[in-house]
DNA sequence: TTCCCCATGTAAGACGTTACATGATTTC
DNA sequence: GAAATCATGTAACGTCTTACATGGGGAA
């Protein structure tokens, strides 16, 4: 098996029964730094993984008028097959980084648009480092259980993530904008007729 | 329009003519560390841009037996939806980190199984790291053109990525291996019957 | 002789997102 | 009075991957 979504479920649901719904706000409240689940795909893989037998459904009785709650429990091969996924080698996924093809088609679009992408991305690195630094300073006790350690490792990935971002942003954004600044010319060079627009948000 | 196979075959051959194989083998050879296509999707998307007026497609007689060979270029408008798309602000993509999510979860597999990961996970920034540091080399020259510059910037990136995986990796090797080590009874708490297996490749 | 390069493309399907439908309750 | 929370799910769609089919030429 190899769909994420069913591992992601799994692995929340090892920790006790949860909804659907309850998985929904545990993604998006505490991994949402490093993973997400959209609505329309938690529903279905739910049901999948149920019809597998890798977790047991219980509903419990609707209070007025919302729709009955779907609590999911792991099962023993429910829990035996998380065991074996997480011991699997992780194969690296390809790359898809829009930010460095815009960078790296910057010849057609201009200077100016590839640098005001890049201040877009060092901003968003910016707020996000400091979200995760405010996290990690509370989640800096004494004593750390194990769950707590590896929530924490999460976050200080993110925040050695969110660092070397911004620092290749600087690096970037000097590399720009003293020497392009001086011979912009040289944009000139490439097979486009009409001069750029100048990107003024 | 948001596909993003689209706009990267529109970028690489709005820098002169190419086939479907061309692009393949320049995405794989320049741009393999920051983004990838697969086969499959080449052909019908570049199919698709030539029916949609972006792209114009010549074909050359086929050589001993081979299939002939599709040359496609770009057209005045498929030059104005690249431009335009361009200039598009990023919306940042939502993170799927399996690394991290098994991290996560290290509670059901164990420190063991965690530390493999991550250890395999630092080797292989490390491999990338020395591939790009000498990439960087080759590229840095006295007084480059645009273009040269672009695809630098683009490798530095990959640089101080690789540097902050590696520096996280560290750090949490450091965090597992110390505490963890010595209270490894912490693990007993979960619900887990049976007792973690050692992982050993 | 075996493997990689060239060179096209299709078919099937997995994966995932977005938008929709429903509607009472609690909070600001 | 508006907005968020709770709570389920489906339908349509877009994106992308994997595997397959074909086959000659050149390099090791």
């Amino acid at each position: 098996m190899n769909n994420r979504t069913e591992l992601a479920i799994l692995g929340l649901v090892a920790d006790g029964p949860r909804s659907g719904y309850d998985i929904r706000k545990e993604v998006s409240d505490t991994l949402s730094h490093f993973w997400n689940e959209s609505t329309g795909h938690v529903y279905p893989m739910l049901a999948r993984l149920h019809k597998r037998g890798l977790l047991t459904r219980s509903t419990e009785a609707s209070h007025s008028g919302r729709p009955p709650r779907h609590l999911y429990a792991i099962t023993e091969d429910g829990l035996a097959e998380l065991t074996q996924w997480l011991a699997e080698p992780i194969e690296p996924a390809p790359p898809r980084l829009e930010i460095l093809l815009k960078v790296y088609f910057g010849v057609h679009a201009g200077v100016d648009v590839v640098i005001e992408h890049i201040e877009r991305y060092k901003a968003s690195r910016q707020l996000l480092l400091n979200i995760l630094a405010s996290v990690d300073k509370e989640l800096t006790t004494p004593r750390p259980n194990a769950r707590q350690t590896y929530l924490r490792l999460t976050v200080r990935a993110g925040i050695h993530s969110a660092k070397s971002a911004i620092a290749w942003c600087d690096e970037a954004l000097e590399m720009l904008k003293a020497p392009l600044a001086r011979r912009r010319g040289v944009v000139k060079d490439s097979k486009r007729k009409k001069p750029r627009k100048t990107y003024k948000p």
